[in-house]
DNA sequence: AAGTGGTCTAGACCACTAA
DNA sequence: TAGTGGTCTAGACCACTTT
């Protein structure tokens, strides 16, 4: 005989059931601890862990002083990172004038984008350094740390680093929106011919949550875009964090 | 004046230094539960409290009856998604022989691959039917459930998605490995033009913690691949759910 | 047998939100 | 003010691993 399974666990079993059943429906709120408690005729600890292992699988978010809801998925954006930055594409949205394809993309699904730049000169952390090929100890790149909000809520980081002799005395170091038809760096001259993307999955840092209000248990994907000129000189590293259930990234993939 | 912080966010924050500056380091076992119990005068519940904070954000694992250890994070494998099933790549692999891709990088990094596969009729879930041009209430497809392990742990699920139409009465229907120079559907006459990816990052289910084998945390990575052939028709739906930590998935994109 | 983490109880006070 | 979830205590017994 296999042993039983502890209460909490059977408590977030029929609580599962029931939000995937939709008797909870999206945005609902849950019977409150006490409730549970009386239901289940257990403490009010096990009620919490059974709520926090629903919570953990993203199901549930806790709201002090409201209750506990049914977590929604409102329908992600969708971020095609084949042609997010190609000339092709861009063009495309021409007629889009000076906005950025990311602006232009929330604007499209009826919402309000925004970002808020700043700009530093620092030494980078040896991943991208070493994407940069920069010295890891003593190199030093130029920074454009921003935040994008959608609806006044901060949605994802992109920080992206430069070799500072490449922006020397540009407009990119202003803190201020440089987006151009063709891109950034198109307008000083350097062509981005090839990108590398590494996606990494993980749970955001201390740091992360804070900045993007993120809710227990939303894990992120960390996307390292790495340009290259024809010649594959590093021209440039952006680090996107971005969250988990608010977006889908597409990759467009010739077979050859 | 600004609210304290409970003591668990702090006791957290003090261990979290520790592990970061390397004093604890990896796979190490750190103090005990008693022993944080004395050295912070606190319940036990509140150690448990930071334990769990530092495991949400993966650097920690407990281990039942061993101990609460720093995360070790080996060098994860490098999947590159852009050629990893482009027949020019394959070809220099050929000597590889009957091995698939996957087999090959494991086998390359000296460790030891292995696939259990199942294969069933199914009725495929909404966005599966849907990216197949299926009815979505009465459409069917070959399923071929595949657990790959390393080292004799499992390592990734990798479900796909076949219409019943184009596999009938072929190889693909027994559950053997089936990998072919070229790719799989090539030997039936069927070539893969084009795949469109979605990666979405979120939580793991129940079921995918436990297939898995999962520490708490752990989030996922879901790759949707849809193969087309030249005509724009869905040839095969693919779902890999990649666990984080373990991988790194790599995209060559060019600009144009 | 001793030490680890896992489950569970019964209580208390606090912070926040809504009516 | 009443009700919500958040923090915290002080205990108990259990399951698992190591010695």
């Amino acid at each position: 005989m296999t042993r039983a399974a502890p209460k909490y666990h059977w408590i977030a079993d029929q609580l599962r059931e029931r939000i995937l059943a939709g008797e909870l429906a999206e945005g609902e709120c849950i019977p409150g601890e006490p409730a549970l408690m009386a239901t289940y005729e257990v403490s009010r600890n096990t009620v919490r862990l059974a709520l926090r292992r629903l919570a953990d699988e993203g199901l549930l978010v806790a709201d002090q002083g409201r209750g506990t809801f049914v977590r929604e998925s409102p329908k992600p954006f969708e971020w095609n990172w084949s042609t997010i930055e190609s000339r092709r594409r861009h063009e495309a949205y021409h007629d889009a004038g000076e906005r950025d394809q990311w602006a232009t993309t929330v604007t499209e699904a009826g919402r309000v984008p925004r970002q808020d730049i700043q700009v530093s000169i620092v030494t980078p952390p040896p991943p991208v350094a070493e994407r940069l090929g920069l010295d890891p100890a003593a190199g030093v790149a130029l920074l454009r740390r921003r935040v994008r909000s959608v609806d006044h809520e901060p949605y994802l980081l992109a920080d992206s680093y430069f070799p500072v002799d490449l922006v020397q005395g540009t407009p990119l170091m202003e803190p201020r929106d440089v987006s151009a038809p063709g891109g950034v760096l198109a307008s000083l001259g350097l062509v981005q011919a090839r990108y590398r993307d590494e996606i990494l999955p993980r749970m955001p840092t201390r740091r992360e949550i804070e900045m993007l209000h993120l809710p227990a248990a939303t894990p992120v994907a960390e996307h390292t875009r790495t340009g290259y000129d024809k010649d594959g000189r590093a021209l440039r590293v952006m680090v996107t964090i971005l969250p988990g259930g608010r977006h889908v990234s597409i990759y467009d993939v010739e077979a050859d």
